[in-house]
DNA sequence: CACGGCATGTAACAGGTTACATGATTAT
DNA sequence: ATAATCATGTAACCTGTTACATGCCGTG
């Protein structure tokens, strides 16, 4: 149940609406972190009622009303709790693994041609990052925010996992056409 | 909604009761697929009324009645549908980059603690999948099942995963030590 | 005038988690 | 005695997804 604290964290790293706390986690923190904006208004009320958070309601001329949140103390004073606490294991969940099993069993052609197009799915996000990458290292690193050299590191997990599964692709496609595994 | 596909994936393996079904995905499998024994039992239903799944309920003497369930043709035909569709993108959800960016915000020290926690978790999972795999490896190729050799391929996804996590958790350290970004 | 962006929500449903419930057998 | 293993399920709840709803603004 991370989410509660994720919507924290970006409000104790500034003041926003429900809406651009949606953006952010749909356009740079979307390889990351993923959540409806339906589901970020319905945690914003859960956290406005138990006092982890507050709004001020900014009337905009000619335009719909904003809340602008804000975390509390209260707020601040869980996400410390829940930063000391122990993170539970994340329980992987990969549909393609599922994909593999079932496809050796049931459909090898299929399978192979699903490997495929998810290596150059998998390329393609490898390219992206390395792009972030990049951008983020032509800057010298002194003139970084902490809150961006944590993105940074961010990013680079994605990358270190992207490039892990380019690798195990690779080996699956090896295993696909000429039934030897590598070891 | 993969979870009706892994249950089919392996009742096309061969026959088995809800019972082995849930102890198989909290034992070999419980690092790559978790799912409770409710969770099965309703999927079980579920696939049952599609006629995805029949099943023989076999008395036993002295023990409850099992009911061992095995896949239909219609079963088959819809892995073969799923395995040929494209795989929608695992949208990536970790706790510990939510961790990350607020124990920067609000708690470094306790951030601290917890990466060297999780480092120590990640170096058991590593020795345990190194042993898995030594193994497999012991046994000559040639004796492995089609079945068994798809297990190796998971676990190997695995190990190169877990490896690139434990990159990337001494880069964490480091920069949370020193200030300093590897780049 | 249609479409996308800003800004907020409700309602229904699907999928996952936790707690509760039963009952026999075998091992400590 | 107590706990663990086999074997099945129900009920309530929480989280995530999809569809629906409103209304103004600026751009093409």
């Amino acid at each position: 149940m991370a989410l509660r604290e994720a919507i924290l964290t970006v409000l104790a790293h500034r003041s926003m609406t429900g809406y651009e706390i949606s953006r952010s986690f749909d356009q740079v923190l979307s390889h990351f972190w993923k959540a409806s904006h339906q589901q970020i208004y319905r945690e914003l009320a859960a956290l406005s009622r138990d006092g982890r958070v507050r709004f001020e309601v900014a009337p905009q001329p000619g335009k719909p009303d904003k809340k602008i949140y804000d975390i509390t103390e209260a707020g601040r004073e869980e996400l410390r709790q829940w930063v000391a606490a122990p993170t539970d294991p994340p329980h992987p969940r990969n549909d393609l693994l599922v994909k593999l099993m079932a496809g050796l069993l049931v459909d090898k052609p299929a399978l192979r041609r699903e490997i495929a197009r998810v290596s150059g799915e998998t390329a393609a996000v490898m390219a992206q990052f390395q792009a972030m990458r990049r951008e983020c290292l032509s800057r010298p690193f002194e003139s970084l925010s902490e809150y961006d050299r944590a993105l940074y590191l961010v990013l680079r997990r994605g990358l270190l996992l992207v490039a892990a599964q380019t690798e195990w692709l690779a080996e699956v496609s090896e295993f696909l056409e000429s039934g030897r595994l590598q070891s």
